[in-house]
DNA sequence: GGGACAGTAAACAGATCGGTTTACTTTCGG
DNA sequence: CCGAAAGTAAACCGATCTGTTTACTGTCCC
C-alpha cells in the first residue's frame, strides 16, 4: 500500500496551470476552440508554451479541461440556484426554477450561448476527448430534470425530462442567436405546457 | 435606361464557381469554418486558389456564401416539402408536418446539427457578413411558421411561432448531440402541446 | 545539500494560414 | 479578328499553427 500523504490541502492545479485555464476558458468560449492558439493563451496566462505543454499534453488536452472544468461549475451551480429559488417549493416548482437558472447563468457569462454545443460544432473528430465530456453534461441535466421529473408524480417522467431537455436546448440556442427577444420566458411557457400535459400539476 | 440583355439563360455561377461552393459546403460543414484552409477547398474543388479569390474575393465571403445557399435550399425545400406531405390537410397539420420535415432533412444531409447554429459558433465576429445570413435564416422560418399560425387560427400567432421555433432549434441541437435517441418525436408532441394550448384544435 | 518539481526565456521545426502576383491558355461573342 | 472573361500553374508573402528543445532559475522537502 503506498504510505498516504500528508493532508495538506493539495492544488489539484497549480498556479500558473490554473492562469492557463482562466485563459483558455475565456478565448475559447469568446472567439472559438479552433481560432485560438496556443500562444496567445500562453501570452494571455503570462506563462511560456512549455508550460502549457508540461501541465496539458496538447491543446486537444486543455480543450477538453476546459469543457471538463465549465461542466463541474455547471453541475454544481444549477442544483445550488435552484434549492435557492425554490426553497420550500415543490418538484415542479423546482423543475421551472432550472428555467429561471437558465436565463441567470445566461445574462451572467454566456452571452454567446452554450459553450457545449459551440464546442461540439468545432470538434468534428468523433474521437476527441471533449466530446466525451459534452456527451456527459447532457445526460447528467437530463437525469437530473427526470430526478425532479419522478419526484413531480410525471406520468412518463423518461419522456417527460427528454421534452425539458429539449426546451432547454432550443431556449440557449435561441439566446445565443439573439434571434427571439426572451427565449427563456417562452421556455418557461412550453414547461408549463410540457408539465400539464405529463399530470405533474403541483 | 440600359438596354436589356439577351434572354440567354445566364448561369449566375460559373463552373468554376460552382464547384467551389460545391466543395466548400461539404468541408465547412464537416470539418468547420475555421478548421478548413483555401488551399484544401481548392484541391477538392480542381481549382486554384487564385479562381476562388476571383470569384469570391474572400474566405469571408465564400463563407457567406456557402450560408446564403444553404439558406436557399432550405427556404424553398421547406415549403414545398410541407405542402407534399400535409396536401389536403389544415394549418395545424401544416405547422406539424414541418417537425416530420426536419427529421427528413437531418436524415438526409445533415448529421451534425443546423449549419447555421454551428458556423453561429464559429463566427464570433459580430460584424461577419455571415452572422447577417443566420439571423435572416432564423428570422424567415420564424415567419414562416407565424404564417402558419395565424391560418390555424393561433390565439397569439406570434407567442406560438416563437414557441414552435424554439422547439425546432431544440430538436436539432439534440439531433446534432445524439443525446436523446429521437429528438424530432419528442419535439412533435411538445408542438402539439403548445398548439392545444393555443387554440388550434383543427 | 541535493534532487524533484515548477517555471522562464527563447530558439527551433515543419506545416499551414489567408492572400497576391506573374505568365500563359482557352473560350466565346460582337 | 480581337478583346474580355475564365481559367491553369506555380511561385511567393509574412504570419501563424501545434509542438519540441536546450539552458537556466527558483523553491521546497527529505
Amino acid at each position: 500500500m503506498t504510505t498516504q500523504a500528508t493532508q495538506t490541502v493539495r492544488p489539484r492545479l497549480t498556479p500558473a496551470a490554473r492562469r492557463i485555464l482562466d485563459a483558455a476558458e475565456t478565448l475559447f468560449y469568446n472567439r472559438g476552440i479552433t481560432a485560438v492558439g496556443v500562444d496567445l493563451i500562453a501570452r494571455r496566462a503570462g506563462v511560456t508554451k512549455k508550460t502549457i505543454y508540461d501541465r496539458y499534453g496538447s491543446k486537444d488536452a486543455l480543450v477538453a479541461a476546459y469543457l471538463h472544468r465549465r461542466d463541474e461549475r455547471w453541475r454544481t451551480w444549477l442544483p445550488a440556484e435552484v434549492e435557492r429559488t425554490a426553497a420550500g417549493g415543490s418538484a415542479r416548482d423546482r423543475i421551472l426554477a432550472t428555467f429561471d437558472a437558465l436565463a441567470t447563468w445566461m445574462d451572467g457569462q454566456s452571452p454567446r450561448g452554450c459553450s457545449f454545443v459551440n464546442a461540439a460544432a468545432e470538434l468534428t473528430d468523433p474521437g476527441h476527448e471533449g466530446r466525451r465530456v459534452i456527451a456527459d453534461q447532457k445526460h447528467w441535466l437530463r437525469s437530473y430534470l427526470r430526478d425532479l421529473c419522478v419526484r413531480a408524480g410525471a406520468a412518463d417522467p423518461g419522456l417527460l425530462a427528454d421534452e425539458l431537455l429539449l426546451i432547454h436546448e432550443g431556449a440557449t440556442v435561441l439566446y445565443g442567436l439573439s434571434a427571439v427577444p426572451d427565449p427563456v420566458t417562452v421556455s418557461r411557457r412550453l414547461a408549463e405546457a410540457a408539465l400539464l400535459r405529463a399530470g405533474c400539476t403541483a
